[in-house]
RNA sequence: GCGAAAGUGGCGGAAUUGGCAGACGCGCUGGACUUAGGAUCCAGUGGCCCAAAGCCGUGCGGGUUCGAGUCCCGCCUUUCGCACCA
């Protein structure tokens, strides 16, 4: 409700006051100033380049990795929790002993930069630039440590020859290959367009309408590894299980069967795929799809063959959705073929709802048991049988069906269906599949939802694909010697006429390197995601420029220990890395098949955004909203607004830069309030006010270390009138919960602990304890545990207390299981279920003692009184439940 | 439509294997220090009730159990993913 004041009225209160500091300067105790502090050491630790790895040096490696970004520019908070997250976590380790390697690029090829390039007049590589310094620069404003010594982007020459030279390992293993497929073209800008690009049919830029259209493309073979993929998912223990049933759904793998179907007019079969081979005596009608090889053949002499031509290029035009919301349609192609089983002629039809991408083109229709058949099938009136009934139950008649009659049931039976009559569907399945391959009509088949990875971008900004057409040779590859084919960087663009590099001759003409002769260049570039399937190899020797990285070294750091990264690459990103790899493994350079064991996604930091109801509910940038009454509302009009919480971005107006946050609290702050806001892989709701208990909470350890050097300056004397034991025993239990959680990704609650543990130690403190040696273990071991989440504060009141060396290179504190345990144990006494009372026995809980403190327990006896005990249970050290009657 | 996850105070959230629901923090209320407070410190804060005692309370309805936020069955809501894949 009070939420946008902080934005509004920030510029006035930013300073920190002077006043503020005064109740401290009177005692002459420093106030807590981020400012100087958080520079000063993030000075001292690039100079140290104390996150630097020699990758060749001994020890226990531990290789963390946050997905390399694209260079978009600006960072705001909800992208900070992503590397924050992965800071805390490197930081972590290493205290552990780990030798960890935590390295940074920039995926930096792609279409931003050139949209930029034709809107502003800036160069791709310029902007691309300028970006990469603004962000690197935010990361260390953050405290976040990388190894800057292996920082590479994939828009350099020596990053993306190795992709070119990738590229044609794949093409020499036939894993390349140059193929048809339907692009979205825009004709008036004379290019392909992405998915994202085409809204509601039309170029986003131009507004011309988007025709499909068929071009030569480059693919990779990723099918030939789809059974691979999906396979080893299950050995991937330590992924988020959602991740991993997203990329099977992608792959999408069915077993079923493939059979021919006789069809007279062709003089050869009609190739099916079907899941449910013990349905075929259902099969009353094909349905082919429009592009389908065989429908020439098949409508040549049909008299209405022009029309039905006419329909397949209607259809063919349509993009995928188009198509889909067209409804179902057909046409009749005049031809029949025969039903392997019932032997019957059956029409064979086209469909606008059968792919040509999937399975082999043609189906079997069977309109009793399949939904999307029996639609069609109700709409052109053709014939409906059913074939499968639940045990004892009775097949529907077809007249009275208003759906398919789908039944999943694995009990269930085949009816009317010849030799399968009876049978329970697995078992009927198993036979017919028998029949089928005997008779040689067909056999078991398993088929794939995934299609092969199209390649080609018609773009100027990505890596130029390695290959030269020749007039004699054909497609002829660069040879390694000639790599890497760069970019020309002055060329003009105009954001018409397509890609930039096909209107470059110099680029162009090249001469072939086979036959001498004159010849052209590919001129397409690959997609981006080809650069980000391998990068976390090259992080290992990002300089070698002899191989594309080193294999005994790259088997030594490798699988990534932890990866983390945004659930919105679950799918693309890492089904190809996973493939890239699986071929790195068979040409024999990496040892593992699989690149990430463990993977973690953070969720998205959401805003509330405001939209005017009175101005077709556009988002109102900040600076005119402001409070009335505590509802917001539209500076001028008056207009009431609505909130709306979602993800930050620049068209909700609901972005919170950090450098104003930073500026105020600092880092720190940002950090433990980031990490402090909710579990980490889930979506958490930014609050500015929230924002305040970090900062009262960093304050309050600051305070509390400049007590404790008081205190040990005042050499207090006399005996201690309190005991530090509790303020001992709360800091062993919090080492042993905090290391826990930190393995298990709480953060969240391991600030609280934090919390809680400096909550004791100034508990001790007020209550007038000044054992300053007790004190310093105890507030050296906060310091520790605080760390990886406030780096800065903890090196800082780390050296005020006279250690030399970092506190990022001292080592993690270890519990003492002994000094955990609490001198006397508190036990719930329930009756009944109910909570009645409390006791407390001395530590270690003995039962007999426990049962005797409830004994003497005014008001548990005051429950039972008059009442019969008839059982007694007992939860050692927790709880105590008597049932009465 | 199919698949998955999640519903706990005013808010973010906590609660190993079923065992004291609401840790920690924000906000709010009262107080202290103050010319001042949106700084800092102290206390209180799930609801009903003046208070105590007590009762109620983890989306809704059942069930298992001495005992359920947690397990089982049936609903509701929200979010996400896939979506003519034969």
């Amino acid at each position: 409700m009070l939420r946008i004041r902080y934005s509004v009225l920030s510029t006035q209160y930013s300073a920190l006051s002077t006043q503020h500091s005064l109740r401290y300067t009177s005692r002459s105790v420093m106030q807590y100033d981020p400012r100087d502090i958080e520079s000063k050491w993030q000075q001292r630790w690039a100079e140290e380049r104390v996150a630097e790895v020699d990758v060749t040096a001994p020890g226990d490696k531990f290789y963390m990795l946050n997905m390399f970004p694209y260079p978009s520019g600006d960072l705001h908070v909800g992208h900070g929790r992503n590397y924050i997250l992965g800071d805390a976590l490197y930081r972590f380790f290493r205290m552990q002993g780990r030798v960890a390697l935590n390295p940074m690029g920039w995926d930096a090829f792609g279409l931003p930069a050139e949209n930029a390039a034709i809107k502003r007049g800036i160069h791709p590589r310029e902007w691309t630039v300028g970006n990469i310094g603004r962000m690197k620069a935010q990361f260390k404003r953050w405290g976040i440590l990388y190894d800057w010594s292996k920082e590479l982007a994939s828009c350099n020459p020596d990053y993306y020859r190795w992709n070119q030279w990738l590229f044609l390992m794949l093409y020499k293993r036939g894993l390349a290959y140059r193929g048809k497929a339907p692009v979205n073209w825009c004709p008036s800008d004379h290019t392909v367009l992405a998915n994202e690009q085409v809204v509601d049919g039309r170029c986003e830029r131009c507004g011309s309408e988007v025709v499909q259209k068929e071009l030569e493309q480059w693919f990779f073979k990723i099918t030939d590894y789809a059974d691979r993929l999906d396979e080893s998912l299950d050995g991937l223990e330590e992924w988020p299980e959602k991740v991993k049933l997203m990329q099977r759904n992608w792959i999408g793998r069915s077993v079923g069967a493939d059979v021919d179907f006789e069809v007279p007019a062709l003089g050869k079969p009609l190739r099916i795929f079907t899941t449910r081979p013990d349905t075929i005596y259902g099969a009353t009608f094909m349905v082919m799809a429009p592009e389908h090889p065989a429908v020439a053949t098949l409508i040549a002499d049909n008299p209405q063959r022009s029309e039905i031509e006419a329909w397949i290029e209607g259809v063919k035009n349509q993009s995928a959705l188009e198509r889909q919301e067209a409804g179902k349609e057909g046409r009749f192609t005049g031809r029949t073929a025969i039903n392997p089983f019932t032997n019957e002629h059956i029409p064979i039809w086209l469909g606008n709802f059968v792919l040509m991408q999937y399975g082999t083109g043609a189906i079997m229709a069977v309109p009793g048991h399949d939904q999307r058949d029996f639609e069609f099938a109700r709409q052109y009136g053709l014939s409906i049988r059913v074939v499968v009934t639940p045990q004892g139950e009775r097949a529907p008649a077809p007249a009275d069906m208003a759906e398919a009659f789908v039944v999943k049931d694995e009990s269930a039976v085949s009816v009317e269906s010849g030799s399968i009559s009876g049978l329970a569907t697995p078992k009927a399945i198993e036979k017919i599949l028998d029949e089928i391959e005997q008779r040689g009509i067909g056999r078991k088949m398993v088929r794939y939802r995934l299609r092969d990875w199209l390649i080609s971008r018609q773009r100027y900004w990505g890596t130029p694909i390695p290959i030269i057409y020749c007039d004699h040779c054909g497609i002829v590859p660069v040879p390694d010697s000639q790599l890497p084919v760069t970019l020309p960087l002055d060329v003009p663009f105009t954001g018409r006429e397509g890609n930039p590099l096909a209107k470059d001759p110099r680029f162009v003409n090249t001469t072939c390197p086979r036959c001498g002769a004159a010849a052209r260049r590919e001129t397409d570039t690959m997609d981006t995601f080809v650069d980000s399937s391998w990068y976390y190899c090259r992080f290992i020797t990002p300089h070698d420029d002899r191989k594309i990285f080193d294999s005994y070294l790259v088997n030594r750091w490798l699988p990534v220990d932890q990866y983390i990264g945004g659930i919105e690459h679950a799918i693309l990103h890492l089904l190809y890395a996973r493939f890239i790899t699986k071929t790195l493994f068979d040409m024999g350079l990496v040892e593992f098949e699989e690149p990430f064991t463990r993977l973690f996604n953070q969720g998205v930091i959401t805003k509330e955004g405001y939209r005017d109801p009175n101005d077709n509910f556009s988002w109102v940038p900040l600076g005119e909203v402001e409070l009335r009454g505590g509802k917001p509302v539209r500076k001028g009009s008056g207009a009431e607004l609505m909130a709306e919480v979602g993800k930050m971005s620049k068209s909700r107006f609901n972005v919170v830069p950090p450098d104003e946050l930073i500026e105020r609290y600092g880092a720190d702050t940002e950090r433990v309030y980031t990490l402090f806001i909710a579990p980490p892989d889930q979506e958490a709701a930014w609050s500015d006010e929230g924002v305040i208990g970090a900062w009262r909470f960093l304050g309050r350890v600051w305070n509390l270390g400049q007590e404790l050097l008081e205190m040990r300056n005042a050499h207090q004397a006399g005996a201690a009138t309190v005991s530090p034991d509790r303020m001992i025993r709360k800091m062993h239990q919090t080492i042993d919960a905090v290391t826990a959680r930190m393995h298990r990704f709480q953060f969240n609650t391991v600030i609280s602990a934090l919390m809680e543990l400096s909550n004791s130690i100034g508990d001790y403190v007020s209550a007038g304890g000044h054992d300053t040696v007790r004190m310093t273990e105890a507030y050296s071991t906060l310091l520790k545990l605080l760390h990886p989440f406030a780096p800065h504060i903890t090196e800082e009141m780390w050296s005020l207390l006279g250690n030399r060396e970092l506190i990022l290179v001292s080592s993690w504190p270890v519990a003492d299981l002994a000094l955990m345990q609490e001198d006397a144990v508190t036990i719930a006494v329930q009756v009944n279920g109910k909570l009645r009372g409390q006791v407390e026995v001395p530590a270690p809980p003995v039962e007999e003692a426990v049962f005797a403190a409830v004994g003497s327990n005014d008001k548990v006896q005051q429950w039972i009184s008059g009442k019969q005990v008839v059982k007694k249970i007992y939860v050692p050290g927790k709880l105590v439940n008597l049932v009465v009657k």
